[in-house]
DNA sequence: CGTATCCGAAACTGTTGAGTTCCGTATATA
DNA sequence: TATATACGGAACTCAACAGTTTCGGATACG
């Protein structure tokens, strides 16, 4: 991009932005660590190994760093158009369950969890959590179980809108609330002991 | 209590703590308003109509102080001796839904995502809110299930740890994340379209 | 009525952290 | 090599807040 900026050559070599993932990243794991109001600038300049200055010099304030970090979290965790198909609805939603995927959706979650208290005074933060956080997995389900209703495995009736969300609240709250691992065993457990029975498969 | 103190009556009156309710219901208050970062005692003491020094004789911290809200929180949600008993179980889950308790409820999560971030940093105060408002609502939620199978109305075999946390847990996403109303209309959606067929009843 | 005690209010202290400024250095261009 | 720019780092300002102290007034008790 350095180089490739012909609109203003005059300027030398402009704002770059080439150190901003470092940065967003590092704004991340303190949120993860210590919440929003735990979170100081000087702790995350010093995990990117970066100058105060610098964040101040990209973003006007530390509310718009967090929620720029929040906003590029969505990136690496689920691939929408490439979701399994293995002819069965309990085959998808096992085959979802892969350690990437876990270590990257409890990562969100404490990212969530210390956000939570802000959220409350910032509409914008709350809807790049939901953006990034909570509507990709509820998204996920939804198509896996719209394909269960067009193969005629589960019946055309079921509330898709609110089975979708079992797994994620379900997932939120045990680590928000009960501070316990989403691990494979437990997502194993809400999908044969909950989501399955609720659409009338097993039992 | 203050008459009734007899055991050192050289002191004249002692503290009395009358004042506590009025100033752990302020503190419920502003924890739901600004979360625990962004209250302050001032804003506690201001809405008991109390002086500072007052909070500071009876807590040493504001830390404490908090804690002791949310112990004190507990009464006036559910009554565990006196559940509902209606012979099914789609009637004793509908009759939990009041609208005394789907206020108090509320107040309890509102309370609950101001604390959130503060828990990280605080074993106490997550088990304080642990006991104070997770642990009654997936109680009742066990118990009436266990009266359920007692009956024969459903299986014996069920997972009734997972199942009674699914209406708290959905009740909890649905105001902290989702930031909807957890009316009569949703918990009503729950029981009928979850909780029921996972239990194998209907459908 | 005098005295002891607790209260609310307000002034005060010390610390922390957001946001700013400054400076010496590294780097890219020419 | 000379110049311009952005960088990391550190020092700074300023406001907010936890916690303390002080004080004048109310209230109970003898």
């Amino acid at each position: 991009m350095t180089q490739l900026d012909a609109a203003s050559p005059r300027l030398g070599r402009r704002r770059d932005h080439s150190r901003d993932p470092e940065i967003l990243n590092a704004a991340l794991e303190v949120l993860a660590e210590e919440g929003y109001d735990g979170m100081t600038v000087d702790m995350v300049a010093a995990r990117a190994k970066a100058g105060k200055a610098t964040l101040y010099r990209r973003w006007p304030s530390k509310g718009e760093l967090v929620i720029d970090a929040v906003v590029c979290m969505k990136r690496g965790d689920i691939d929408l158009g490439n979701l399994p198909d293995t002819g069965t609805l309990r085959g998808d939603l096992v085959a979802m369950i892969k350690p990437r995927t876990i270590e990257e959706s409890e990562r969100k979650l404490q990212v969530m969890a210390g956000l939570m208290s802000a959220v409350a005074r910032s509409p914008e933060l709350a809807e790049a959590i939901n953006r990034a956080i909570i509507e990709p997995r509820a998204e996920v389900n939804r198509i896996l179980l719209r394909r269960a209703i067009d193969r005629g495995e589960i019946a055309a009736d079921i509330d898709i809108e609110t089975l979708s969300m079992i797994t994620p609240s379900m997932a939120a709250y045990r680590t928000l609330v009960l501070k316990r691992p989403v691990d494979r065993e437990f997502l194993i457990t809400m999908i044969d002991n909950v989501v399955l029975p609720a659409v009338g498969l097993r039992r």
